[in-house]
DNA sequence: CGATCTTACGGGATTCGTAAACATA
DNA sequence: TATGTTTACGAATCCCGTAAGATCG
């Protein structure tokens, strides 16, 4: 009426070697409790599935049906099991990121790479996109981890752990702001500015300080990438503020970055999951990695 | 460390219905044994499968990975076993057989047609043979059962069934012979003859009644196939010996054909199979169909 | 005899259902 | 409190190994 795993291991390995004795060693398993295996699976069938002799046995008919078909599905099954086990066990699987532009670019970068040298069966799926996507993808479950700043948080997203960023205001080396010691906000007021689409992180915070001081934003310009905002720097069309761990900062040899004197222009970096999904294994280990790299950067 | 068929069943049917009370009633199963083989499965992987919540049950990554392969796997194994449980019971199956060409054409396809009828999910393989290459296929088990004559069998070739089958004269209408009341052995020898391929039952049987009537045979012609015979005899090449079953007599209106007064002219028509092979269950069925149908055939 | 398969029996693990405890909205 | 999951426990079944029996060459 019904049949077990061992009762279908058992037929496929006896089909292959056509000796129970032989076929029991195979399996580990006493030549007796083999012959029991196939008289149920057999009982089960209301017929032979071997035919037996003294010198060996041969399928049946419809045994010859069944065997290549078995073998196949359970050494198929075999190996989804072991793989989803490697995947249980962290020697194989996907880590799936969202992060914000600036932190895949800047942060992320050599922590996957050092991760991966470790683990090289590891595969990553990184998505860059801005703070609000960030979190629709976590949200979504299209990705384990997320790297975001400055979003009001939906319930079913967890923080796992929090960076402070300051932001750094990017002028000409030759620019007059190049003299002081301290830049403040009344200082930036003073210049023309190339500022990040509204969209972004990046501009909220840049926004509420202005706000917050009672002054007005009057961009000269605006860019969706920072690598833009940059070229605009450079350009002689203003100055601009970007996260100090920007990358494109570095690019441009005839600009300086230097921080802010001012606690509003920071942001907090967050590494955010979907709250109550338990991460892959390898997940969990990446992330420690990821939290250790995940100091606040200061220039 | 190990798995069984019914937790796989369950992670499955869990992993479709997202809860362990619909799960478990579509398992037929109380809900805390649905319960106890997830708990199992997950500790057999030493982690969690799924993410519980008051509302209903999600997949963890590697559950995710899992279920899609398992439900295919498990849908394949049942889908293999009622299919080899189909064929067991006799509502499937594939028949093959090897006969004489002129069983092949006379006595088999009616046979196969009624049964045909009564099991239209049958398949019929029907190869015509010479007498020696069907035991060759039934020996090698190409074929489940053969219909020979006249061969010395080898001893893993059983015989299930035989029969008796007269060969007669075949000749034109206006033939000498057609006055005749019996015809006897003497009387062929007066006529030129048409004979088989000497690789064939017939032509060893007719060979044979010569030789032991001490004469010599000298045919005028040669046949591998007895439709060609048919054709020398109307040309009037001579006269032939067929089987009494031959269809190919009928084939001509303006031959007559009559039974030879002379038991050395009949040969046994048997059925065999390989010995020590258990038949499928159609096939054995069939079987008793087809001994039914080879009662020996006067004309 | 000897090699091979089958049957018989006891210990251990698995599976299942009922009943009760637990968690969360 | 209502819904849904987990834990606990006893009964039935299944699986396996050892030992003895059966079969064929």
């Amino acid at each position: 009426m019904t049949y077990s795993l061992p009762q279908l291991r058992a037929f496929v390995t006896l089909a292959d070697e056509r000796s129970f004795t032989r076929a029991a060693k195979r399996l580990h398993l006493s030549q007796p409790a083999l012959t029991v295996q196939i008289r149920n699976l057999e009982s089960s069938f209301g017929m032979k599935l071997f035919d037996r002799d003294p010198r060996g046995v041969a399928l049946t008919s419809v045994g010859g049906e069944l065997a290549p078909r078995l073998r196949r599905l359970l050494s198929d099954l075999d190996g989804a099991m072991s793989e989803a086990r490697d995947i249980a066990k962290g020697r194989r699987g996907t880590i799936r990121i969202a992060a914000l532009p600036s932190f895949s670019a800047a942060g992320l970068p050599d922590v996957v790479a050092r991760f991966r040298t470790a683990n090289p069966a590891i595969a990553f799926v990184i998505r860059d996109a801005i703070a609000s996507k960030v979190v629709a993808l976590v949200q979504s479950e299209a990705v384990d981890l997320g790297v975001t700043a400055g979003v009001e948080l939906t319930p079913d997203v967890e923080i796992l752990h929090e960076a402070k960023d300051r932001l750094c205001v990017v002028f000409p080396r030759r620019h007059p702001l190049a003299s002081r010691r301290k830049i403040t906000l009344p200082d930036l007021a003073d210049f023309p500015l190339v500022l990040m689409d509204p969209e972004t992180s990046v501009r909220a915070i840049v926004d509420a300080a202005f706000v917050s001081s009672g002054r007005i934003i009057r961009p000269a310009a605006e860019a969706t990438y920072m690598m833009t905002a940059v070229g605009l720097v450079r350009a002689g069309l203003g100055i601009t503020i970007l996260p100090a761990s920007s990358k494109e900062i570095d690019a441009a040899p005839d600009l300086r970055a230097r921080p802010i004197d001012d606690a509003r222009f920071s942001r907090t970096i967050s590494l955010v999951k979907r709250r109550k999904r338990t991460l892959p294994p390898v997940c969990e280990e990446f992330l420690r990695e990821l939290i250790g790299a995940m100091r606040p950067v200061d220039r």
